[in-house]
DNA sequence: TAGGTCATGTAAAGAGTTACATGATTTT
DNA sequence: AAAATCATGTAACTCTTTACATGACCTA
């Protein structure tokens, strides 16, 4: 997956390393991120296999390698996105101790839900001016789908955060949902 | 997180690692999976950390190891059921190879679009009678939570499916968003 | 001149899946 | 009698992060 990305970044236009890591904390990191200790090893592989070349670009004593994308590594990125998309259950971390809530009293069950709203919050706002820093400078036309999958960002901490919203409110309103007490360790 | 979630599962009551993979596939697998080769280990840990312990069940030749948890087991699992709920993004596969569908033509996104809808359709069809199935056998109050979580994964995959739908509206309405040609290779 | 950022890289550890091995029991 | 399911377990592999190492450049 992640040799795919680096593939589809460079079909963009060369880059090293270190831009890469900037350009997905940018524009894919609340879908897809990866760190430095992935994306190295990972551009050593697409250089073996002849898919990426570099240059060395020198200033003064500090050097970057610049990956480009070669005609093999631009086949092999066209045939990986013609292909179907495969749907995979993706992991939804913070479900599984909600999950669970019935072990928690209600008081700390609002708590928790509260912070949580809280902790998405600043997440949808910089997802939210990224958009707009976005349409500043990009064709509408050209990045139509960079706009979308952003969109769906946005779109999905909302949805989050609603649902959280509807929970707390159902529990605030329905005295019989604290059944923590019958777990009591005793 | 695993390890915690089959605490949390045998807080419900005893049970052996092959049935704690059909409860994860009925009611968890749509944001938590796990496979065989991941719970047993897994119930190894805790066993060693005594955080549950297990009675040999036999019938005729075949034996069951039922686990259960320890007080030492329940006060581990009150303790990380109590701390605030980390928010990690997550992964969502499915949007990576859409970041960069402006390289595709758009019968061919269009055409990808809609097998994914098929490919999501039958998933929700499936939690849809999960939840209903779970409705006939369960107090709803008691399982309020495990309701919310299932609403959450239904109403999740109905958005996943409108934002392909509102896509493919926008992009057989819009005839200026094929972009394609321009990355042809040459 | 100290601390932050730029820039690349590696080693170890973590968390998981896949594939296999084993053998009993149940269904067709 | 064969095939599917029940039931446990291990080994190899994959993919990833974290932590570290190195050194240059930039800014307060």
């Amino acid at each position: 997956m992640l040799e795919f990305i680096i593939l589809g970044f460079l079909m963009c236009g060369d880059t090293s390393g270190y831009d890469l890591k900037q350009w997905m904390t940018k524009s894919t990191s609340y879908f897809f991120d990866a760190s430095f200790g992935s994306i190295y090893p990972a551009l050593k592989r697409l250089e073996d296999k002849k898919l990426v070349i570099f240059n060395e670009s020198v200033q003064g004593n500090k050097y970057k390698k610049i990956y480009q994308i070669t005609k093999s590594g631009k086949e092999t990125f066209m045939k990986w996105i013609e292909e179907p998309i495969t749907f995979e259950k993706s992991r939804q971390d913070h479900l599984v101790k909600i999950f669970f809530y019935e072990f928690l009293s209600k008081d700390k069950a609002i708590a928790n839900l509260r912070a949580l709203i809280e902790a998405i919050e600043p997440v949808v706002k910089n997802l939210n001016s990224q958009k707009e820093e976005a349409a500043g400078q990009y064709d509408l036309y050209q990045f139509y789908y960079r706009y979308a999958t952003m969109d769906y960002g946005i779109n999905y901490y909302h949805f989050v955060i609603n649902w959280c919203r509807d929970m707390i409110k159902k529990l605030e309103t329905d005295p019989e949902t604290d059944r923590s007490q019958r777990f009591k360790i005793k």
